[in-house]
Order: structure tokens, then C-alpha cells, then sequence
DNA sequence: CCCAGCATGTAACGTGTTACATGATTAC
DNA sequence: GTAATCATGTAACACGTTACATGCTGGG
């Protein structure tokens, strides 16, 4: 059975867009999907594995011993049609900025401070990130059928990142009065 | 040793505003923390036993045998600072939304659309719950310390709800698009 | 020739959830 | 008395990460 079907989901999507090897695959998801999901070298192997003993996916001995592309087939597709419109699993959510905060109290102004420009900038370095992934989207014509799609992942990224900035500056602002109402 | 010190972090701090059973803990988890916490009962009642064993919390039997409050001791406030002033643990990010809508392409475009009604509905659903949250600490004067951080995290999930809120209305004008120019 | 990077895999570990099990107390 | 809720705990399982182990290939 597959390590779980959250990562066949994400490894059968991948090669659908794009036939590779699982090394290109786990820098795919690192850098292309980098933003909103995550896979480790443990999994994919494993993962690879699996799909293609149950022939959904096709591996393709390369030029070496060792360097295999694999393709997704037609079973393969149809298995990841069935997977994307299964219900989405929430994941429980687990914010460690918020939990400091929200007993800053005991943690202390300052640091509280000093925790919220590191998010600040962070959402600075991620907005960044989303013009580097747009441009690369807009300047690569072979994907033009999942770029409108792709296009919907970098705008939440976006608008993730400005909310974050927003409520920083309000959170900072914030701050500051507790100072000066206490004096 | 505690399961882990994420969970050891968020018991103490539970504590820290006010003693309570393990039960009640889970529900102040669940209830007040939910929107960006949570622990499962299998982590808290080990948590608190090892707690104990390490004179970090103390255990008031009360009226029932089997009925206890748990308090933090001054060695169990010392250890919670220094918990709050670890650096904060990144979670890889694992958005199944955000996956799906990716491999729109293969899922296709009515169900993206439906994925994305439910996610605006859902953040407006948020958005509710924060004005009750607000209410809530607004109408508790005993806790008036904590509550300038309690409002930071408060704002924190409207301003996300909000920015969801936004991308979900322009990503489904952006789906029409794709539906008007694909004729 | 050797180092960096490509490529594939496994084993151990930690963590967290789920399901199960049990019993006391309170409201009806 | 009995059902619901409060209360405490454990054991099995699933999942995912980390670290380790190995070897090939191309460029300097």
C-alpha cells in the first residue's frame, strides 16, 4: 500500500504535469510546490515504488544503470482523478507564532515584538518568492493549460503573505500602545 | 520525557492562565486555542503525569477520587518561558486545497470551483468565530493581562479569513475567465 | 583523478491520532 | 436507575522525518 494517499496524490500530479526521476520529482515539489506542500526523500522512494507495482506508473530505464523516468499511465491518471476528488483531510493546525503569543504574557513584550518582524519579513521574502514563481510560470508556454490553475496557487500565496504583513504592522502598532499605556 | 515539548509548551501555558483537570485542558485547547492549536487526549494525560514527575505542574486531588486540578509550580513557570523563548519549530506545509487546484487540470475546473466555495465559506464560518472569541474575552475582565495577546492571535485569524475571503472571490471570477475564453 | 551533484534506497526514531477501556458524578 | 457527561488513561497504528548507506557521472 502507499505511504499514504496524500503523497500519491502529490507524486502522481507531478508526473502528469511532467515525466522524471524521483530525485527531479522530490526538487519539483521542493521548489515548484514549495509554498503549500512537502515531501521527504523517505517517502518518494517508497512511494515510487508502490505506484509502479500497481502499474500506475511506468518506469523507463535511462541512458544509466540507475536513472529512471518515470510516467504516469493511463490507470495512473484515472487513480489520480479518483484521488484529487476525494475530500480534502484537514490537517490539525499547529501555529507556533500564535501559541507564543497568545501567552505573551509570560514570553514578554519584547520578544513578542521580535517574533512578529521575523513573520513580518518572512512574509516579505514570501511575497518575493511568488514573483519569482509567476514570472517563471508566464515564461514557460509548454504548460499553458496548468498555468491558469497554477496562477490560483500563487495568488493565495500572495494573499496569504500581504495578510501577514498587514496584521504585523497592525500587531506591532498594537504593542507599542500596551507600552505606553503602562507607563 | 514529555512526547514533546510543542505539547509540553501549550499544556504549561494552559496552566499558566488558570488550574484546571486534564479535561477541562482539552477543552480550553480545543475551544479557545482551536484556531490555531491542538492536542489529542492520547498527548495531554501523559503530558501531565510526566509534568508531575518532574515537579513542573502539581496535582490538587479534588472532591472526587478521581478528580484532579493541575497547577504550575514555580520551576514549571521558569520552564515555560524557556519553552516560549525556543525558536519557533516550522511545520512543512501541507495544504490539500491548494494541491487539488494545482492538478486542476485533471480534476477539473466545476470541481475547483466547488472546492473554493467551500473554503469561502468556511473562512467566513472564521470569521464568525473570531467575533465570538472576541466577545469572550471582551466580557471576561479577570484575564484583562492576557487579553491584549489574546486579540493579537484573534486578529491574526481574521486578517487570514479575510485574505481567503478576497482570493476566493477573485479565483472563481478567474475560473469564469477560463470558462468564457475556453468557448 | 577527484569532487560535486545526480540518483536510489532503507532503517530507526519520534510524534501524534484513534480506538479502546474504565469508572465517577450529576441531571432527569 | 439510567443516560449523559466528566474524567483518566493505554495500546496500536499511521505517518513522516532524519540519518545513514551506496553508487554513478560529468566537469575541472
Amino acid at each position: 500500500m502507499a505511504r499514504s494517499s496524500q503523497t500519491e496524490m502529490a507524486v502522481l500530479g507531478a508526473l502528469s504535469v511532467e515525466p522524471m526521476t524521483g530525485y527531479a520529482l522530490r526538487e519539483a515539489i521542493r521548489d515548484v510546490l514549495g509554498h503549500f506542500w512537502s515531501e521527504s526523500f523517505g517517502q518518494i522512494y517508497p512511494t515510487l515504488n508502490d505506484l509502479e507495482a500497481r502499474g500506475l506508473v511506468v518506469r523507463t530505464g535511462g541512458a544509466r544503470a540507475r536513472s529512471s523516468t518515470f510516467a504516469v499511465t493511463p490507470d495512473g491518471a484515472r487513480r489520480l482523478r479518483e484521488l484529487l476528488s476525494e475530500p480534502i483531510q484537514a490537517v490539525p493546525p499547529r501555529n507556533g507564532l500564535m501559541l507564543r503569543l497568545f501567552f505573551g504574557r509570560m514570553l514578554g513584550v519584547d520578544a513578542c515584538r521580535e517574533l512578529i518582524a521575523a513573520t513580518r519579513a518572512d512574509a516579505e521574502r514570501r511575497l518575493r518568492e511568488m514573483d519569482r514563481l509567476a514570472a517563471e510560470v508566464a515564461g514557460e508556454p509548454q504548460y499553458s493549460d496548468d498555468a491558469p490553475f497554477w496562477r490560483l496557487t500563487i495568488s493565495a500565496g500572495r494573499h496569504t503573505a500581504e495578510a501577514a504583513i498587514a496584521w504585523a504592522d497592525e500587531s506591532l502598532a498594537a504593542l507599542d500602545d500596551m507600552d505606553r499605556s503602562s507607563r
